[in-house]
RNA sequence: GGCGAGGUAGCUCAGAUGGUUAGAGCGCAGGAUUCAUAACCCUGAGGUCAGGGGUUCAACUCCCCUCCUCGCUACCA
């Protein structure tokens, strides 16, 4: 459907989690983008509804909680103030910001909870969970903790080890524990509610793979095709959890349990559309229910599983929902060269930037979105950040807006001067006036906003251009008409620039106005040379943007490098020492000198390499998962430190006969143990 | 290894359905200018489009293989 056909629009921007402040990847991934877009939609005069939220349910929060010694709530009621101030604070415009925690959202997803459940569209399945008999109740994956079956490491969660990195499923654990109680847990029979997704595999792939080819992006189009397509198929996904933070389950002998996350933050935006319509004393339901409603996602790509499939799956079997025409999904923004990270707290933190940098969100905006990771990863470095703004937004943007308005107070005393016969150099700048705004309007229904921007920047330097080319400081001279003309003219397209830089800019676009004594002007005013009428007057000029100084960044980058020599100290503590053992504890293992006779890669394996080493009792085969680390010619011929009595055990369909023993460093590098000096083949460890 | 996304000028990135000398911005060099936050404007240098095969009259664009980066996933006794 041609976009100019859609009736109204609803845009959602992706409900951050409120366990943490707001980064620029948040801004980058989903909230400039969605803010440029439906900014332009309305000053298009568009029927649009922009809704977010805070996403306020998950173990993460109670866990968060827990440590702090407060209640959930309380974790929630602080993160949603502050995320909710950041977004004002950087002109985020939404309609409503909700969250879910509130009432109408629990009755919402409740709601739809019960209508899927009547339909029969869930699979009840009886699981062994692990129960906490001391605290009574049942433990999130992260609630357990145990030692790592793959590397040994004591402190491994019940869903992932962070030391290895392997992802595991708590009764992997070796020796769980509670982290509420500290006891051991035991499993006990609990029931879920699984949604089977496998059933709307051929409708996901018709309406995903088929009908949206063309239209939505490569990279959630190959997110989308990798779930449908895997060998597997779409795994049925449990919408219910044992917990009490959250919305419990509105089913009998659901006591204790509450929706997943994931099933009720994207119903969140719904929940968020009714209150805004509430308050506006309107009807939410075209918003979400009218064929003629064009639907909206902005996320990141980590998002992209649950609003393409998930969400999709429970609005169609719900029914009478609209699906998105499109999810727009961003890739990654790193930060200097390092992936973001809340909990290594390596992020610039947008409460932080405001403080540092007041007044000037714009420029982060600009920055955002000139850098946005639209098509893959991209870096946000304070350098770029620097040469961006003098180059681009001090010297390009700033200086023709200042020109214009210098020129005019210079030569006219503020008032816009009358225009007069016109040459061919004007007419090409009043074509640029009328070609821009089409330009730009169409990268943004596309989605290319840092395209867009980069249009909005040429038309700023057509402004320059024209100033350069027809001269007015030289005409005043000789022949003030003509430069009255000019300055005409380039007034107009400094006017003209401020709607077009709008979406992006909103505060300099505010400052435009003000200076032009504008309002209310709109992308349908945009194109037109009569917005500033002869005689109008025109504020002094001020500054839009001015220069960011090497010492400004510099002290950003060394605040980020402290962070940083600050984290590799605190992740890389040495490893505290385990429980005492007796002497036959030690004794059972049998360490011997080893030599590897050989050694090659393990086929279809990245991390494996198949030895064969002389233990002096034989040769024995052992895989060692250290193809990382080294190569097979590193250990050819070495000695090395070898568990000989470890049970044998088959990966990847060989017997692995012993553990060869090396030590990890700081930075998870593997380091051989050697010999001092050449020893026999078999000789023991003590 | 499987799946997905990328690998285009020093840097950041554009390049529907294959078709004249591969583009932009920044940076760099030179020039011009002085209204402007020494900014603007003009010109220029810079790329065997990751590498190798193939299809074609013609490939950055299609096919195959290899290498590298990122994400998800499997193997680390």
């Amino acid at each position: 459907m041609n976009p100019k056909n859609f009736k109204r629009y609803t845009v959602t921007a992706a409900l951050p989690y409120a366990n943490g402040p707001l980064h620029i990847g948040h801004l980058a991934g989903c909230y400039i983008p969605s803010d440029i877009y439906v900014r332009y939609l309305r000053s298009r005069e568009r029927d649009v509804a922009y809704v977010c939220g805070s996403d306020e349910h998950g173990v993460a929060i109670t866990i968060k909680a827990r440590k702090e010694g407060i209640s959930p709530q309380e974790v929630v009621d602080r993160y949603h103030e502050m995320m909710k101030r950041s977004f004002a604070e950087f002109g985020i415009s939404f309609d409503h910001y909700s969250r879910t925690s509130a009432k109408i959202h629990h009755e919402t997803a409740s709601g739809f909870f019960e209508d899927l459940y009547q339909k029969g569209e869930f699979l009840e399945q009886t699981t062994q969970q692990y129960y906490d008999e001391e605290a009574g109740q049942f433990l999130a994956d992260r609630y357990i903790e145990g030692t790592c079956p793959k590397c040994g490491h004591e402190h491994a969660y019940g869903d992932q080890c962070e030391k290895c990195g392997s992802s595991l499923s708590p009764t992997d654990l070796i020796n769980p524990k509670s982290k509420l109680s500290g006891s051991t847990p035991v499993l006990k029979d609990t029931k879920h509610w699984f949604l089977d997704l496998a059933r709307y595999t051929d409708f996901l792939k018709n309406w995903i793979l088929v009908d949206h080819e063309k239209d939505w992006k490569t990279n959630v189009l190959g997110q989308c095709r990798s779930w449908l397509e895997a060998g597997e198929g779409l795994q049925a996904r449990s919408m219910t959890r044992d917990m009490d933070w959250g919305i419990p389950v509105p089913v009998e002998g659901a006591e204790g349990k509450v929706l997943y996350v994931w099933f009720d933050a994207p119903i969140g935006y719904i929940s968020s559309t009714k209150e805004w319509a509430a308050e506006k004393g309107i009807d939410w339901e075209p918003y979400w229910k009218d064929e003629g409603t064009k639907l909206v996602h902005f996320i990141g790509k980590d998002n992209i599983v649950f609003h393409c499939i998930i969400f999709p799956a429970i609005l169609k079997t719900h029914g009478g929902y609209v699906l998105p025409d499109n999810v727009p999904a961003n890739e990654f923004l790193n930060l200097e060269g390092d992936k973001i990270s809340t909990s290594r707290s390596w992020a610039v933190w947008l409460h932080e930037y405001l403080e540092a940098f007041p007044g000037k969100q714009d420029v982060l905006r600009y920055v955002l979105t000139a850098n946005a990771p639209e098509t893959k990863d991209n870096d946000f470095t304070w350098k770029d950040y620097q040469l961006r703004n003098n180059s681009e937004l001090v010297a390009i943007f700033g200086n023709f807006v200042n020109r214009a308005v210098v020129l005019t107070h210079k030569f006219y005393n503020g008032l816009v001067p009358a225009l007069g016969d016109l040459s061919d150099i004007d007419r090409d700048a009043l074509a640029a006036l009328l070609e821009f705004p089409e330009k730009i309007a169409a990268s943004i229904e596309r989605y290319r906003f840092r395209e867009a921007l980069s249009y909005v920047m040429d038309f700023a330097r057509t402004g320059n251009k024209y100033l350069a080319d027809t001269e007015p400081w030289k005409s005043i001279k000789d022949n003030p008409e003509r430069t009255a003309t000019v300055l005409n003219i380039a007034l107009n397209i400094a006017a003209n620039l401020a709607i077009v830089a709008e979406p992006f800019l909103p505060h300099t676009a505010a400052k435009m106005y003000k200076m032009f004594g504008l309002s209310g002007l709109n992308w349908g005013d945009a194109g037109k040379h009569g917005l500033l009428k002869t005689g109008k007057t025109i504020q002094p000029a001020e500054l839009l943007f001015d220069k960011v100084e090497d010492e400004t960044v510099a002290a950003q980058v060394n605040k980020l490098m402290e962070t940083k020599k600050q984290n590799e100290m605190a992740v890389a503590p040495v490893t505290p020492m385990k429980d005492i053992i007796t002497y036959d504890d030690f004794a059972k293992l049998d360490m011997r000198v080893v030599k590897v006779l050989a050694a090659e890669p393990m086929p279809k394996s990245k991390k494996l390499l198949k030895l064969s080493v002389d233990t002096g009792l034989g040769t024995r085969t052992v895989l060692s998962g250290v193809a990382e680390h080294f190569k097979p010619e590193d250990l050819i011929g070495k000695q090395v430190v070898m568990l000989i009595n470890l049970a044998p055990r088959k990966i990847m369909g060989i017997d692995s006969e012993g553990m060869i023993l090396m030590a990890e460093d700081k930075d998870g590098s593997l380091r051989l143990l050697l010999p001092g000096s050449e020893t026999a083949n078999g000789s023991t460890i003590s």
